[in-house]
Parts: structure tokens; C-alpha cells; sequence
DNA sequence: GTCTATACGATGATAGAC
DNA sequence: GTCTATCATCGTATAGAC
């Protein structure tokens, strides 16, 4: 359905309609949605045909895609910016599992308060994950691929002893903590009856990190008890 | 756009053709999901007209979240039902943590382990929380309502001196960590490569039982030590 | 290789007769 | 309440100009 190559062909020379697409969408993207952006509605503001959808990308599907891997390719890279400082940093000893935990989460909280609209991308991935076809397991690891294998193991590293697939249940449940807080804000402000500042985001990363950190710590726990 | 109140009146009597309607398409979203079902594969399969989804709902989407209402209607009355049986065999002393977050966590594994299909659900409660409109702001409360003010008290009874602000943080990852175990199965087999087995239930229950319990324990130590 | 003009089939929604 | 008929709009595909 999806040729999911065409979604990393860097542009080349100019590119100027394909980069003048992705503006558009991107932008119309973050104010009304996925679903209520038409393409003509994206080619209209891009000063484009309509065709030219079609040709640079596939189908709207693609193009969705197209915007969010560009905009989650520098989020990746500061992830692994982290890493590397924290490893360097105490190159004796393992990292800390918070000093892990940090580097993962905290340029995306960063990109989410310089006004980034992350709020779509765990709702389209939610979205994709489930879908028929089920192309995107060829494309998350294209796109997570080397993040979540550096991760996986400076996690097991500062989770010494670990089983390695309670490792991977701890990052699966702290990702889902995360991105519940990026699509869900408004629960947050149901919940709290308004008390607790979604916008603050120190404050939600330091709560982040303490939650998942202590979470995945009691996982490991419990199995390395259980099997002692 | 959507009249809220329209998804919670009964049928009253009979009420054929709406029930055809909410059946038919329970079975072909489960099937094919939401976008790829159209309304008059809906109506078709259900032997009716393709007008009478706009009388009777006003919309695909308002259909869409009928169904699932009515699907988790069954869920919360069983979490409130497991909160009650808890709050009654210790009258004396306040719940433990692990018994609230099971009492809240139980009813959704076992749906998913019973073959509903619950990965929609998150899904397009993420899509609808970012759209504009925010109706569902007025939606939530009348679902999730009763039980959210139920375990709301329960939870900060189990976490004696907890900030409340701190209390409704924690169910917000809580939360976070279940629906992104529902919505991204897929994901976690990724990060396990294949290793973590997701139609555990009890495995499953019990690991966001620790996870969930220690990180809210966590936090909200964090915050009183901060205050004290 | 890029881009445009144009058309196609299907969709969600509505108006008005019964 | 239920139907038929009809609407504007959608995503997509193709043929052909630069």
C-alpha cells in the first residue's frame, strides 16, 4: 500500500514543491487534524497541483508520515546526543537508570513545549499499530531502530540482573506514560480538576523519570525475586 | 457538531433497527477498523437503510463512539463493582494501593483477554482529545464520571498524605501505561523481539500492578520530602 | 524527472416524500 | 420512523505538457 522507502529519500537538489508540501501539511496538520486536512486544502495553501500529492508521496497516509518522520528525526537524534554524554560521563560505572530515563524523555518533553504538536504523533502511531496491513513494523524500526537498540541496552545495563524481557515490558510501560501525558492532556486537566500544570514541563519530567524509575526498578524486583 | 446527549438515551422499547446498527457496526470496525468501514457497508449489513444512521446517530463518528460506550459500560460497572468488594473486606483500615490499581486494572485485561477489541478504544479517545470542538470534554465525565470520582478517593485513601495534585498525576501514567499496552501491542513485541507475551492477562495485570503501584508510591514520596 | 489539468468512484451527509 | 434521491467533497489515478 505504502512504499515506505520513499518516506527517507532525502529531497536532493531543490525539492522545493515537496518541501513546500510538507510546510503546508504540516502546518494544517497541527491546526485541524488529520482527518478534517484535505489535500486540497494542503496543495491550495502550498501553492501546488493537486496531483503533486500523488506524485511525491503515495497518498495522504504517506504523506501524514513523511511530516512526523521529519519532525521526529531531530528528537532522536538529541536522544542519542543524551545518551552519549551520560555514557561518557561515568565511563566506570553503569549509567543511571534516571540518567537513562532523562535522556529519553526529555527532548521530547522539550519539543513539546517549543510549541511542537506531538499531541498527533502518538494518536497516528496508536492508530497505525492496530491497522491491517501491518507495514509499519517495517517502518518503526527504520525510524526507532537505532534509538530503541541503544536504549534497550543502557536500560539493562542500569537495571543490572535484569531478565531482559521485563526490561523491554518497563519500556514499553514507561512509553505509554509518556505518550498518554502527549495525547491526553486534557484527561490530565479532567483528573486534576485543573490543578496540575500540564505546560510545566521540569516539573513533568522530573515525574516522569521518578514514576518510570521506580516502576521498572519494582518490575525487575518482583521477577528476580520470584525466580531466586 | 455532535449531540452528546443523543449517545446515552436508551432505546427504550424495541429499538430494532438502532440495535442492528450499533451490532453491525461493533463487528465490521472490529474487523476492518474505522476508516475502512463505510456507513453503507454498516447499513447494508445490517438490512437497513443507509439514511437511518443519520437519524438515529448524527454521525459516523458519533456512531462509532455509541458503540464503544457501549462496550465499556460492562467495564467500569465491573471496576466499581471490584472497588466496592475491596472497600468492604477492610472496613477498618484504608485499601492498599495494589488492591485499587487491580480494581481498575482487571476489568480492561480481562475484556481484552474475552476477544473485545479494546486497542480502538485509546486510539480514538487520543484522536479526540487533540480535535477541535473539545465535546468530548463533556463526554468523558459522563463515561468515565462516577468511576474516576470513585478511584480518585480511593486512590489518595491509599496513599495516606499524598497531594491530591500528586494522586491525579499518577493515575494519568497509570493510565498511560495500560492504554498504550492495549492501543501498541504490537510495539512491545517489537522491544521484546517477540520475547514478552501479551495475551497474558494475569502476567500482564500483575506486572502494571507493580509497575504502576511503585511509581505513584515514588512520586508522591518525591513531593512530600520536597514539601517537608 | 516534475508538474498540471482533469476525471473517476466512493464517501458522509441532507432534504423531503411517504 | 423510514425511505429515495441527491449533494458536495473526498482520496486517488491517469494522460500529457514542460
Amino acid at each position: 500500500m505504502i512504499d515506505s522507502d520513499s518516506l527517507f529519500t532525502s529531497t536532493g537538489g531543490t525539492g522545493v514543491t515537496k518541501d513546500r508540501l510538507l510546510d503546508a501539511a504540516e502546518r494544517l496538520f497541527a491546526e485541524h487534524g488529520f482527518q478534517a486536512t484535505s489535500l486540497r486544502h494542503i496543495t491550495a495553501d502550498a501553492g501546488v497541483n493537486l496531483a503533486a500529492v500523488n506524485y511525491h508521496f503515495q497518498s495522504k497516509e504517506s504523506l501524514i508520515l513523511a511530516v512526523l518522520i521529519r519532525k521526529l528525526e531531530p528528537i532522536n537524534r538529541r536522544r542519542l546526543e543524551l545518551l552519549d554524554e551520560l555514557e561518557a560521563r561515568q565511563r566506570d560505572s553503569a549509567p543511571s537508570l534516571e540518567g537513562v530515563l532523562r535522556a529519553f524523555l526529555q527532548p521530547v518533553l522539550e519539543a513539546k513545549a517549543a510549541g511542537m504538536e506531538l499531541a498527533t504523533f502518538p494518536r497516528l502511531l496508536g492508530r497505525i499499530y492496530t491497522e491491517p496491513g501491518a507495514w509499519i513494523e517495517k517502518l518503526i524500526p527504520k525510524v526507532f531502530g537505532e534509538v530503541m537498540g541503544r536504549f534497550k541496552t543502557a536500560f539493562a545495563a542500569a537495571l543490572p540482573g535484569a531478565e531482559p524481557v521485563e526490561v523491554a515490558w518497563g519500556i514499553h510501560f514507561a512509553i505509554g506514560s509518556m505518550a498518554h501525558f502527549l495525547a491526553a492532556g486534557k484527561l490530565l486537566e479532567l483528573i486534576s480538576q485543573g490543578a496540575a500544570d500540564e505546560s510545566d514541563s521540569a516539573g513533568t519530567l522530573e515525574r516522569l523519570v521518578v514514576f518510570t524509575a521506580s516502576g521498572m526498578r519494582a518490575m525487575v524486583l518482583r521477577t528476580k525475586e520470584a525466580a531466586g
